[in-house]
RNA sequence: GACCUCUUAGCUCAGCUGGUUAGAGCAUCUCACUUUUAAUGAGAGGGUCCUGGGUUCGAGUCCCAGCCGGGUCACCA
C-alpha cells in the first residue's frame, strides 16, 4: 500500500475484529463467531478498538508490529543528555509517552530506561522520497502513545533550546493495545491527572511504573541498598549463601508459618519465617562469615508495615560480639545512605534522619524506666504484670515476663525513638536465641536497632552454650503450653549441631523493606514491594457458549442466556430451574425473541447436567 | 476478624434538597498546522454511575446486603 491517509473504514474492520477473535478465542474454533462473541469484542473500549484497527493497518502495510530482530541502540536517554552535542547519529529505543502533531512536523517523547528524550520528526527528513507513508500514515495515524519504537537520527538543539534528535529512520518495535493513564506533567513539575489509585497502581504495577517516574525510583534506590550491602560483605570476605525456604520445623523466630505439604515425603512443610538456624548451622560447618537476603513468610496481618511475604537481611560472623555488630551496622547504614542520598541525611515523611554514626545506644531497663517510671531490674512476673496494669496495659495469663516487658516496651517505649537508636541488652525471657549478658545473666547481649518508632533490625551475640540453647527452648515450650501460640518449636538437629561447637558469633537481621522505606520516605511497605499481597482480582473470563451447549442448552438460546448474564456454565451454578425459567422466558418477552419459550424440563436438564 | 470509609468515561474528578437526554479537563477520532513542549484552533464519538435488592410517580443521589480498595483497631518479637 503506497501514500496517501489510512483507510480506516470497512475492510480494515473487519480485519480488526477477526484478529480480536483468534486472539480472544484461540483455544475454541474459529467458527465460534457468534453474534454474542461479535458481541463481546464489540465491548472494548473505543480506544482499545482503534488501537487494534491500527495493529491490522501497519500489517497491512508490512509491516510487523511485534518484530523478532535485535534492535541495538548507541545511547540511552541519560547518557544522551550528558554528552549532547548538536549534529551526533544516535540510535534510540523507547515508549513514545506523547506526540505534538503539527502538521508535517511533528514532536514526540521517547521513554527508555533511564529517562525521556525528546524526538522532532519532520515528514521530509523522515520521508525523504515520493513515499510519505511513514510519517503520514505510520507515524501520524497508526502509533499511539504507549507504542515502543526505535529510532535514528541526528542530534540538534530547538529554537526554544530543547535537546532533540532529528529523526531520519523509525521502526516499530512493538504495538501497545491499550492506552497509558494520561498523566501530564507542567512546566513547573507539577504533576496532573496523576494515576494515584493504590489499587490501580499495585495490580498493574507495570503500569505505575511507566507514567511515574517516582516509583520507578523507589525501586531503583532499593536495588542500590542491596547493591551495597552485598558490596561491603564481599569485600569483608563474607558468602552469600541460600539456605531452604521449605522447612520442616519452622524455627528461628515465633511466627504463625504457611503451611503446604509435600507429597512424595507426605509430610508438611513449612515456608520459612526467618533462616536463622541454618545460617548458625553455616557458622557451625567453618564459614567465618555468611549472608543472606532472605525471604520470609509470616501468615499474618497486613498493614503499611507487614506484609505476608518480606526480606530480611541475615549476617553471621564468627568470633565477634553485639558490640561490634552495632559498629558494623552504624557505618553499614551510613555507607548506604551516602549511595542513595549522597550524604547521611534522609527525610522521613517531614523528619530528618541522620544515618551518621554513632548511634545512641539505650539499654531496654534504662528506656522503659524512662519512659513509663516501671524499672523492670529483678522484677517478679506478678510485679511486672501489676506494673503493666498500671500504665494502662492489658494482660491475660498466657503472657510470661518476657511477653510483658516487650508490651511495655513497644506499647510505651519504641516511638519515641525517632532518629537510629540501639536499644540493648534485652532480658533473656525475650530472647531464646541470644546468649546472657556477660555482666548480668538476666539480661542477653541483644539489640534491637529503631528507626522512626519502627524495628529496623535485630541482633544478638548469638547464644552458642548447646545446654543453656536447649533449656531456653524448654522455657519456650512451658510458654506454648501455657498459651502461648508464638513460643518457638524446639529443633533437635539444631541442637545437635550446636554441639558440635559453634565459635562465638554475632548475628543480625535487617528489615530490608522497612530500611528501603526508611530511605525513600515511603510510609507504606507496599510502596517499597514490586508486587504487594493483594486479594486476588476477579477477572471477567467472557462467555463460554460450548460449555453451556455442552449442558444441552439449544444454540438459538445460547446467546440470550450470554445477553442475560449466564455467560458460563459456572454461572448457572446453584439455580433453581423455575427461576432461571422465568426470567429467560421474561427477557424473551422484553426482547421480543422470535424462539418458542422455555418448558421446565428443558431448563432442569441443563440445570442437571451443571450439578 | 471488627469498625469507619470510598467506588461516576481510558485517566483525574464535578454532580446541591431525589426531578428533562449524567458533566468537565486530559486522552481518543476527524480536519488544519514544518522548531513544539500541559502545543494550538475547529468539530465528533465515548457511561454496567462497583454489584444485587428495597423505598419512590421518579434513584448516580435515600435505605439494606455484598465485592474490591483505603483507613483505624485486633493480630504481628
Amino acid at each position: 500500500m503506497s501514500g496517501q491517509v489510512p483507510e480506516r473504514a470497512v475492510p480494515v474492520l473487519h480485519c480488526s475484529i477477526s484478529l480480536q477473535l483468534s486472539i480472544v478465542y484461540s483455544a475454541q474454533s474459529y467458527s465460534a463467531y457468534t453474534t454474542s462473541n461479535y458481541l463481546y469484542a464489540m465491548q472494548r473500549t473505543e480506544q482499545e478498538r482503534i488501537r487494534r484497527e491500527s495493529l491490522a493497518a501497519l500489517r497491512a502495510h508490512g509491516i510487523e508490529p511485534y518484530p523478532a530482530a535485535e534492535f541495538t541502540v548507541t545511547h540511552r536517554s541519560k547518557r544522551l543528555a550528558a554528552e549532547f552535542k548538536d549534529g551526533m547519529a544516535v540510535t534510540l529505543a523507547g515508549r513514545i509517552m506523547s506526540r505534538r502533531i503539527m502538521g508535517k512536523a511533528s514532536f514526540a517523547e521517547i521513554q527508555d530506561s533511564e529517562g525521556t528524550f525528546q524526538l522532532y520528526l519532520n515528514r521530509d527528513e523522515l520521508c525523504p522520497d515520493e513515499d510519505k507513508t511513514m510519517y503520514n500514515t505510520v507515524f501520524k495515524k497508526l502509533l499511539d502513545r504507549g507504542d515502543f519504537i526505535g529510532i535514528s537520527g541526528e542530534t540538534f538543539t530547538t529554537q526554544t533550546g530543547e535537546q532533540s534528535v532529528m529523526v531520519k529512520e523509525l521502526t516499530v518495535l512493538s504495538k501497545s493495545l491499550k492506552p497509558l493513564p494520561a498523566v501530564k506533567v507542567d512546566e513547573d513539575g507539577k504533576v496532573h491527572d496523576a494515576f494515584a489509585d493504590p489499587e490501580l497502581r499495585y495490580r498493574m504495577r507495570y503500569v505505575d511504573l511507566v507514567v511515574n517516574p517516582d516509583v520507578k525510583a523507589t525501586f531503583e534506590a532499593r536495588s542500590k541498598v542491596m547493591q551495597i550491602i552485598r558490596q561491603s560483605f564481599d569485600s569483608e570476605g563474607w558468602l552469600e549463601v541460600d539456605t531452604p525456604v521449605l522447612q520442616a520445623i519452622p524455627g528461628g523466630a515465633a511466627a504463625r508459618p504457611f503451611v503446604t505439604h509435600h507429597n512424595a515425603l507426605d509430610i508438611p512443610l513449612y515456608l520459612r519465617i526467618a533462616n536463622e538456624l541454618y545460617l548458625k548451622r553455616l557458622i557451625v560447618g567453618g564459614f567465618e562469615g555468611v549472608y543472606e537476603f532472605s525471604r520470609n513468610f509470616r501468615n499474618e496481618g497486613m498493614d503499611r508495615t507487614h506484609n505476608p511475604e518480606f526480606t530480611v537481611l541475615e549476617l553471621y560472623v564468627a568470633y565477634k560480639d553485639y558490640h561490634w555488630m552495632m559498629q558494623t551496622t552504624e557505618n553499614l547504614l551510613s555507607d548506604i545512605s551516602e549511595a542513595v542520598h549522597g550524604g547521611t541525611k534522609a527525610n522521613l515523611n517531614g523528619t530528618e534522619i541522620d544515618f551518621a554514626p554513632p548511634y545512641l545506644r539505650v539499654t531496654m531497663r534504662d528506656a522503659i524506666l524512662e519512659h513509663t517510671g516501671v524499672d523492670i531490674d529483678g522484677k517478679s512476673e506478678a510485679e511486672l504484670r501489676a506494673a503493666c496494669e498500671q500504665v494502662g496495659i492489658e494482660t491475660d495469663d498466657s503472657m510470661g515476663k518476657g511477653k510483658l516487658i516487650d508490651e511495655l516496651f513497644s506499647e510505651k517505649c519504641e516511638h519515641h525513638y525517632v532518629q537510629p537508636t540501639f536499644i540493648i541488652d534485652y532480658p533473656v525471657e525475650m530472647s531464646p536465641l541470644t546468649k546472657v549478658h556477660r555482666d548480668n545473666p538476666a539480661y542477653t547481649e541483644r539489640f534491637e536497632l529503631i528507626i522512626n518508632g519502627a524495628e529496623v533490625a535485630n541482633a544478638y551475640s548469638e547464644l552458642n552454650d548447646p545446654d543453656d540453647q536447649r533449656k531456653r527452648f524448654e522455657d519456650q515450650l512451658k510458654l506454648s503450653e501455657r498459651g502461648d501460640d508464638e513460643a518457638m518449636f524446639i529443633d533437635q538437629d539444631f541442637l545437635r549441631a550446636l554441639e558440635y561447637g559453634m565459635p562465638p558469633t554475632s548475628g543480625i537481621g535487617i528489615g530490608i523493606d522497612r530500611l528501603v522505606m526508611m530511605l525513600t520516605n515511603q510510609i507504606s511497605i507496599q510502596e517499597v514491594l514490586f508486587f504487594p499481597q493483594m486479594r486476588p482480582e476477579v477477572f471477567h473470563q467472557g462467555p463460554d457458549e460450548k460449555g453451556l451447549q455442552a449442558l444441552g442448552v439449544p444454540e438459538a438460546w445460547t446467546p440470550h442466556l450470554v445477553g442475560a448474564g449466564f455467560d458460563r456454565p459456572e454461572a448457572l451454578k446453584g439455580l433453581s430451574p423455575g427461576g432461571l425459567r422465568e426470567k429467560m422466558n421474561g427477557y424473551r418477552k422484553k426482547n421480543k425473541l422470535d424462539i418458542p419459550a422455555l418448558t421446565l424440563e428443558e431448563v432442569e436438564t441443563w440445570l442437571s447436567a451443571r450439578n
